[in-house]
DNA sequence: TCGTAACAATGAAACGATTCAAAGAATCTG
DNA sequence: CAGATTCTTTGAATCGTTTCATTGTTACGA
């Protein structure tokens, strides 16, 4: 009822001595049968159960990984986070989950928490810049890799997806339909996966002689601003309208169209196509379903466990020699009824 | 570079003794300012940081808490989580979280997890029925607090919102609009959620003569589900027609509202007033903007903490009489576009 | 100057699992 | 059947922290 039950107390209930104990757990093929009965029974009947913090201080270190994302609500982390779990567990870890929300001092908590935990390593998906701690902790001896984030390769390894390129991809399938006179919709261009996003747009754009790209600001990132936009738009005559609209997230892609639907004065795709961002779960069921650039979450999430997988490999037995690699995934193109059908008039 | 620094170290370092330095740690009263200055500046010099393993081997137990909710992406759980975070950082403790996925085999390994690191509790959002698991838990000295579900008081504390009294405000409330034919939408009515709301509607009904609710079945808890439903609605003719629409929740509101806009035959709230029940943040910005029903998210993660530190005191040193409180709260109606103004004809 | 508080600092013991050299038991070989 | 070999089991040492009885130091009043 008390305290619970130590690998001796199992150790004398079964009349064995406490290096078997800890044999039948860890290297069962060292244990004769019948004592491995003994020992399981033994267990069963006190209710032992592995005391991980003795184990830990002894092995030096954790079977725990920690991960910090900036906002666990965020459909984008939530299926990192949980690719992450699944492939550490795969190969036997578990993770512990922080979640700065975009707050310096939460995040800088959750670093000195797991330090105290001494995780393996570290997934951050950093608020402001934390190269300092990093550089801390890789020193001694905690590899960290960045997610969503690109990092210098001399330095770490980082996990992100190619912003340009999603750009380019919604910008490029606009002009395929036909459509060329273009708008961009987002929040201000000092965030980098904005800026990131417009300039790969501008890229396509540049491909084609007679296309064009207005930008319109949108005050924020939420549907709200989104429809802000929608209703400028709705007022324009025909002649300044555009005829296809990248938004730089689903949010406000949903609030344009809600603005567009709300006037009927404008059809979707017909009028104006429509193209957002994230393909979060919403896109789909949206009045008119929208198309979307889908981030490889399940990938990112699993691979940034790889890449710790690889840091830890290298700082083995050998020479502390670094070992960090960039993985950039590339977009994917969600075509849904938004964008559907064939070119404007 | 390699292993990194105990307080031995430290220790050696100040030329102090370890148990200066872990008074410096944990007794800083007790130990002079000249020691305390050398002891810190050793500290940093050599980097160190505490191990927690070490701490928690002496110490017993951990200063972390388990929170197992099943689905971190669903905002309901995300603002418990929050909330649990800060009540128990407050009181100098971490939660470990776990997303069991509405996996039963998940949350068993979550269980099995916490208990190896010995927290100090558990909060936890069930699955199936693990009453089982959660008396061996106890048993062994680690508490538990159903988190969303109500427990038998005799047995478990547990935090819960009164789904019944929810569905009677939601229904109240578009009665004092002044609408008669009511109709619930709602999935299968062997979720609990989803009985007890539809529970207290009919409580609400009961109490005014000439008002009828009749029940939709969706098929789930989603925009496609609401949307079906909508599209049976359009179809009905004008006396067939519910004047008031209770949607189970939030997701299933959009879905009806998205099919009534797509018609443009009826106008929410004038024909049709509109409620759901969740207040997720889309509820704000839809297209006619959705009351519902919020849910006090914050202060269930709040109170879990809470009570699981009462049953910590319960179990204190004194022989272990069980502490339990199941805390109810009642949820609120929240009033938006989608039911404002006077009643229908 | 001595005795006595009050205050500081010490360091061995304990927490529970793992490791590993060594001892002990069983099996095989010639 | 002795000796070699393989398979099991043993238990002391170890990890890093906290605890606490003990010792050492300082300050102060008599």
């Amino acid at each position: 009822m008390s305290r619970s039950a130590s690998i001796k107390d199992v150790a004398n209930h079964a009349r064995v001595a406490v290096g078997t104990v800890s044999n039948v757990l860890n290297y069962p093929d060292r244990v004769s049968q019948r004592t491995k009965d003994r020992v399981l029974q033994a267990i069963d009947e006190l209710g032992f159960v592995r005391n991980d913090a003795a184990r830990q201080l002894r092995a030096g270190h954790s079977r725990t990984i920690g991960l910090i994302v900036l906002d666990v609500g965020n459909p984008f982390f939530t299926s990192v986070v949980r690719a992450a779990e699944d492939a550490a567990a795969l190969q036997g870890s578990a993770v512990l989950l922080g979640d700065s929300g975009h707050d310096a001092s939460r995040e800088s908590n959750y670093i000195d928490l797991f330090q105290e935990q001494r995780v393996q390593g570290l997934l951050i998906s950093p608020v402001g810049d934390v190269t300092e701690r990093l550089d801390q902790l890789r020193e001694r001896g905690v590899p960290t890799v960045l997610v969503d984030r690109l990092a210098d390769e001399t330095k770490y390894s980082s996990v992100s997806v190619d912003d340009d390129a999603g750009g380019y991809l919604a910008a490029r399938h606009l002009l395929d339909l036909g459509r060329r006179r273009l708008a961009f919709v987002g929040g201000p261009t000092s965030i980098r996966q904005v800026a990131d996003r417009l300039q790969g747009a501008q890229r396509a754009i540049a491909e084609v002689p007679d296309a064009s790209l207005e930008v319109l600001d949108s005050a924020g990132q939420t549907v709200l601003a989104g429809r802000g936009v929608g209703n400028q738009l709705v007022r324009r005559s025909a002649e300044e309208l555009p005829d296809g609209v990248f938004c730089a997230n689903d949010l406000l892609a949903l609030g344009v169209m809600q603005s567009l639907a709300m006037m009927h004065t404008l059809r979707i795709p017909e009028d104006i196509a429509l193209i957002g961002y994230d393909d979060i779960d919403f896109a789909v069921s949206a009045v008119v379903p929208l198309s979307s650039i889908r981030q490889p979450t399940e990938a990112l999430g699993r691979t940034a466990i790889e890449l710790l997988a690889e840091e830890l490999d290298a700082m083995g037995p050998t020479s502390v020699r670094p070992h960090h690699r960039a993985v950039i995934f590339t977009p994917e193109l969600v075509v849904r009824q938004s964008t559907a059908g064939a070119s404007a008039g």
